[in-house]
DNA sequence: TTGAAAGCGCTAACAC
DNA sequence: GTGTTAGCGCTTTCAA
């Protein structure tokens, strides 16, 4: 590797003079940093970051700390991140956890040997007591999942309501009972989810019997396909469904393809998120469409702007986007039980 | 941030024996090596990379530059290559180049500067000198995607081959006009899979006249939508397409449910790639699948034995992965044309 | 078993 | 306008 002293023993100048002439130092005569250039150039020179660095400059790497890239709401962010920190130089390092608390503890602590100059993360359910004191250390911005032992700036979707509005659509339609698929309580968006779909419950004066809950993996599709199963199994199936994550969904969706159950007339059901698939899924897949890419540029913009200025503003944030209801053709009002319509289909 | 010295002086001893302890070398006591790691634990100290790549470490960071994460066919690859890295003590830099040359320098300039160990590229059609030339100075390997002036390390599938299968399967069924749309005939996946195209045209003894082709962006699902559309106004409609990317594969599906063709009577219809919506979009599609996973797996590890052991072995090294055809609903042998049938379906 | 010192590539304070 | 020098945090001789 070319160093600065390679282009000075061959233009026959001192390192310093390199250095100044490549950092367009005013002191330096522009013929000499025309010919500094053009050795670099010639030469191939490639400034070495780790020695910046150790002169204390920042890296200018963002870590990006997420449960699975495949997840279309996580690949949509990092899209969205990674295009607006390229345009400020900055560049992004992909940490996947697998909502493993130990393999986050292992991805931070290499992150923080890297000296990266910021963190994005989407925690797991109970992060490592050591995750905790590395992220202390460097900028931070936790994004969908708020755990509160990893500070208070957030930005995240409301998913509270994103669940009181796709099961209040389900009341209703006057749904006797609501079967509802989603995240494990422990995870903070499994929990503001479950009490979505709660509040809408007994906001159409509806028992929580009439709730018939599984919660699993919220990025496991085939935890969907089997939560589904066990759903229409059970002595008393509800007529409509409510998922509460992407992949859980997937896996929902195709499972009800493969079981050939009848939607609406059967089971209605909505959506979490707003995948390709789901506009030409069986009659339209009505589903709660969530700002991701907002959010996420939001979140990329505010963290650059906290490591490009003085850190001055570290108080607490939080940003909440709204999801919004989209209707398509999967809802509609149960069928009447025991009593077979004359007339088929509509 | 604690650093070495900060310990030594904290246990009033040198900073070498510090470092020594915790690299956990022979000579030093286990007495010492214990009261080192008790304090630098207590202390929060965690090694600087920057300082240890200076005294020559690798710097255990791989670029992996692609152009799109959205697209699922990187996403997958993302995640493969981010869980073995993961496991062998590598970090992954994200580097998304939206298929635009000056922005895949860019970041190769930004992942030279940082000396990552090792790049893994999907390259754009036509890399810039300067790129060819960064890369020349790191292990790199080229994915899907295989330029000739970026050396002959490559993983990829079949291309050829996958657009052959899917179009002499619609030979087969007698269509006398087959579609086409795929990414351009620059990128070296565009022009393979259009080569299959035509091959298998010709070996079912059809004219090139029978192929209406149409070429663009392969990551456009916009594009998807507007190609099938011209194909179905033109004055020769086709009665079978092939699709040649995932991204244009779902723009194609979208319009033609929006459309409201009727596959596969009217047309067939497919598709590249197998995303989640494919089984269950209309009659099922019938596609190519193709094992990227698998691919990008092998990629993986053979860069890490690349880079993890002495590199006497830089020999050429391409892998090539086979696609297999999934049949579903979405093909057909075409309608007889101006001769309808008096029953109505099957 | 431990310490002192040099040096990786760069930048910045201090000469001249 | 340019050169000299020190030092960032670490590893690695060379001494003791």
């Amino acid at each position: 590797m070319i160093t600065t002293r390679d282009i000075a023993e061959r233009l026959q100048l001192s390192v310093s003079t390199v250095g100044r002439a490549l950092a367009d130092d005013d002191r330096i005569s522009e013929q000499t940093k025309f010919r500094v250039r053009q050795a670099a150039a010639e030469m191939g020179y490639v400034a070495n970051r780790a020695a910046r660095m150790m002169r204390g400059a920042s890296s200018d790497v963002v870590g990006l700390v997420i449960p699975d890239i495949r997840n279309s709401f996580y690949s949509t962010i990092a899209h969205e991140l990674s295009k607006n920190m390229e345009a400020q130089g900055f560049q992004l390092i992909l940490s996947e956890t697998d909502d493993d608390r130990m393999v986050e503890l292992r991805h931070l602590r290499e992150l923080s040997a890297s000296r990266v100059a910021g963190v994005i993360i989407v925690p797991t359910a109970r992060p490592h007591s050591e995750s905790v004191k590395l992220l202390k250390a460097v900028p931070h911005v936790q994004l969908l999942r708020k755990h509160s032992s990893l500070g208070s700036q957030w930005f995240g979707v409301n998913d509270f309501d994103a669940l009181r509005q796709a099961t209040a659509h389900l009341v209703e339609q006057g749904h006797p009972r609501i079967g509802y698929v989603g995240g494990p309580a422990e995870l903070p968006t499994g929990a503001e989810r479950l009490k979505g779909f709660r509040s809408a419950l007994s906001g159409g004066n509806l028992s929580s019997e009439a709730g018939c809950i599984e919660l699993g993996p919220p990025s496991s599709v085939e935890h969907g396909r089997q939560a589904v199963r066990r759903l229409l199994a059970g002595p008393s199936a509800p007529t409509a469904i409510a998922l509460g994550s992407v992949q859980l969904t997937l896996g929902v969706l195709e499972e009800l393809s493969r079981l050939d159950v009848k939607v609406p007339s059967e089971l209605s059901v909505v959506g979490f998120g707003d995948e390709p698939g789901f506009s030409w899924w069986g009659p339209g897949l009505t589903t709660i469409g969530l700002p991701i890419q907002e959010m996420a540029t939001g979140c990329g913009l505010w963290l650059m702007r906290r490591l490009t200025t003085k850190p001055d503003d570290d108080s607490a944030y939080a940003s909440v986007s709204p999801g919004s209801l989209i209707l398509r053709g999967s809802t509609a009002p149960p069928a009447q039980p025991r009593r077979p319509s004359r007339r088929k289909g509509s």
